[in-house]
DNA sequence: GTCTATACTAGGATAGAC
DNA sequence: GTCTATCCTAGTATAGAC
């Protein structure tokens, strides 16, 4: 091996900046992707920091550079779960097609992105749950209610189809904003018990959704 | 007030056994009330027993006085959950009723369930994400068996109204423990944001349990 | 039966070496 | 940027007084 070779890491000196951007940028992903599992499995608040580094073959110092806190770490990882979702469903949602049909593609969506997004999907559902009202500093109680923006903005999607929907007739006449506590409720209680089975294929999982889809559809619509 | 009395707690010479016995067990129940509501505001690792302690307005000497570990007093509390809900559910999914009355009548039950006994409810959910895997004792791995033996004679019952369904035509023609799963889950799911509201009447919650039990049975019904 | 005092450990977070 | 060493608090559990 070279002597005048780089390490691991590289001079700032021998690399465009991008690059290195680049670098940090898959370095962090790595670390949320491994506290994503960390947390599915344990909890947040069983979950030391000690593990997740375990995870990554390193230790606690390679996480504190990059987070500055446990919590820090878990927002992260709850953030990066909710653009995920946002991301799939804002289209579906704002797509010119009758309120059923919608909805139907609303929720299949939601149960693949559960089930091909597991970790991440699981702390979302934890973030929902989150207790940490006590001992946030007053900087992590903002990130905090920017969460809760986006998850109102997510509820709010399915809301707006369902009022279409009751408004069409298609839907019976019930309230949105109760309703759509059972409906994202019977999808989300996917990350309770769904485990993906060793030699799992798609077909499997799609099966699953149809399954869940048909399931939510079926509780809203007007016979 | 005169020396002679005895104090709160009156000799065993003094006392019928039976007595003691009532009172003993009603300070059990008073100390799993208290840790049931901890464990539902706090979630079960962030919980100590100080918290639930002073809830009490007393020590943890009182709660470890009766209790060896917070994992027992958890159990314990989950047991009371399961076995309240078996109690309920078993005379109507027992009864000599069409599959589709049936099963609207235990979803009803189960979600007065779940809003009438919040924390223990709670609990109970908890326990289905339990990852004491690791820290359990031979003793209490076999608690947690019969736990999981409950639980699944509970969706067992639920399980059973959904396959009578399906035989007599009344439900779709789908996987009855697969969509359990989102049955359950669309109830369950109450304890995750359903809190009373200050001055709750019956009739709130009895209006919350109807529209979950439209909707769930509305998932299942076929058209 | 409940309290106070204390032993003991896990784990969050930081400092400084490399 | 990551590691090792360390500080420090919080919390489980027990012992012994009352």
């Amino acid at each position: 091996m070279a002597l005048t070779t780089s390490a691991a890491t590289p001079h700032p000196l021998q690399t465009p900046a991008h690059r290195l951007e680049e670098n940090a940028e898959q370095n962090r992903r790595e670390i949320l992707a491994a506290a994503a599992l960390a947390f599915m499995e344990q909890g947040y608040a069983a979950t030391s920091i000690d593990t997740v580094a375990i995870r990554l073959g390193a230790t606690k110092g390679r996480i504190y550079y990059h987070y500055r806190s446990k919590a820090d770490l878990f927002f992260e990882v709850h953030r990066e779960a909710m653009l995920m979702n946002l991301e799939v469903i804002r289209p579906i949602a704002g797509s010119d097609t009758a309120a059923k049909e919608r909805l139907r593609r609303m929720a299949l969506a939601h149960a693949h992105l559960v089930m091909e997004h597991l970790p991440f999907q699981r702390v979302s559902v934890q973030g929902v749950e989150m207790h940490l009202t006590g001992s946030t500093t007053p900087e992590q109680r903002s990130t905090l209610q920017s969460l809760i923006a986006m998850r109102d903005e997510y509820e709010g999607f399915f809301i707006d189809v369902l009022e279409a929907g009751i408004a069409s007739g298609d839907f019976r006449e019930l309230s949105a904003r109760m309703v759509v506590k059972p409906l994202l409720g019977a999808l989300n209680w996917l990350t309770m018990w769904y485990r993906p089975a060793p030699g799992e294929t798609a077909g499997m999982r799609a099966q699953i959704a149809d399954q869940h889809a048909a399931f939510v559809l079926g509780g809203v619509l007007n016979r």
